[in-house]
DNA sequence: CAAAATTAAATTTGATCATATTATCTGATT
DNA sequence: AATCAGATAATATGATCAAATTTAATTTTG
């Protein structure tokens, strides 16, 4: 029965596979399936109410982009974080962020910046209020709008792949050491872009990144 | 008719899907389908002798890397390179695959140099003799295998996205400029390796790099 | 005799295909 | 130019088959 994952309303012309993978992201990146948690066929078709192949589509899909991982077997797992994992995730943040904001500055205009504004307001009410849901995703929102600005589309990719790897943990992060303990640097980040300081803007993020990294390994001891 | 792509002979437990993705996978990395070239699931059933599943799952992955776009309306097609892809992916390979030698360097064993040298040598044999798939196929396992022993999966991940851009039109390349032509720092690299200078093939690689995409530019300003 | 190991049946899940449905494109007609 | 079949190709379903895991039963062994 119920409203199978499809154009009933009108002719949204977003076919299912779409949907059904938009949905699966969204349960991995913010870590409503768990890093370790063995995903089936089966069960996303009954958790989802799809049909099998947009299934299957959207599986093999964030299978290649390194949200979900083979276990040998058939068996899909999301991924967890390995220390060495953490390693190339740092270098790789590190290396591409910083020129994705540098990009961004040259382009950014003051509406952006608004807006950027606006969602480091709602990020600071999660905060505040403990709302880890709210919080995961109005931090990746404030990201991805961010690097949005560059019109990098390869940089963008990768740095996509980045999140749905690291993303996963930031949930298990938040439960352990609590919302109130998690800084960013978003504001220097946003005030030095509008003054148009592309050097400065690099570094707040970098500074942002090492942040969000010894919370990971933080937390990680601590397991 | 016949040989379906599947496990007739034995129980090799390697599923159609894999396969499809392989074969497909192979004709684009090496430019047999050309990049602007349309894709369809229709053709690849009859191309590739496989069933209807097993070729959208190959390519909702291959899509997922990067490898094939959407154009839209339901049609997919392999990308060409625009200046701004080009511009981004000469910064991630500067960034990256330095990287990725010198870790190499530093677990490299002496077997290793003797395999990546004779990688080599058939990659100098296929430009002298003009033979431009084993060139393209040499060329690319000479780099996999180098970063194969980086031990960075990740990374290496990454580098998969970066080749799956650009090596499709490594074949226009040399159809433009020819084999001989193509220059390549490999041997520079694969002594300072087994000299353990992790510095030294790091700029080594870099430089090849640059060759590389400077070979890419002059083909494109001259299309 | 009980605990561990092995094997066998049962159940679950994945892989694939044939088929049905739906969207897009074509071009002929108005 | 706009509209409307017909053709083509993509999307999506459910059935079927095969593989793997789990459970139960059996045997082995200390």
């Amino acid at each position: 029965m119920g409203s199978r994952m499809k154009n009933e309303i009108s002719h949204l012309k977003v076919p299912a596979h779409e949907l059904v993978y938009q949905n699966l992201r969204e349960l991995i990146l913010f870590g409503e399936i768990a890093p370790g948690q063995t995903v089936t066929i089966k069960g996303l078709i009954e958790q989802l109410n799809a049909g099998m192949t947009p299934v299957r589509e959207a599986i093999r899909r964030l299978s290649a982009e390194g949200a979900l991982t083979f276990q040998g077997n058939r068996r899909v797992i999301v991924p967890t974080l390995s220390e060495q994992n953490v390693s190339e995730l740092n270098f790789l943040r590190r290396a591409l962020e910083p020129k994705l904001i540098a990009m961004a500055t040259k382009r950014v205009k003051s509406e952006d910046i608004e807006d950027l504004r606006r969602i480091d307001r709602e990020l600071d009410n999660a905060i505040k209020s403990g709302d880890i849901n709210a919080y995961l995703r109005q931090n990746y929102w404030f990201h991805k709008t961010l690097y949005k600005l560059a019109e990098a589309p390869i940089l963008d990719q990768v740095v996509d792949i980045l999140w749905l790897r690291y993303g996963p943990s930031l949930r298990v992060v938040c439960g352990r050491i609590g919302t109130l303990n998690l800084t960013d640097q978003h504001k220097e980040t946003l005030n030095a872009m509008s003054d148009g300081d592309a050097q400065r803007a690099a570094d707040a993020i970098r500074a942002d990144i090492t942040q969000g990294i010894d919370q990971i390994k933080y937390s990680m001891r601590n397991s």
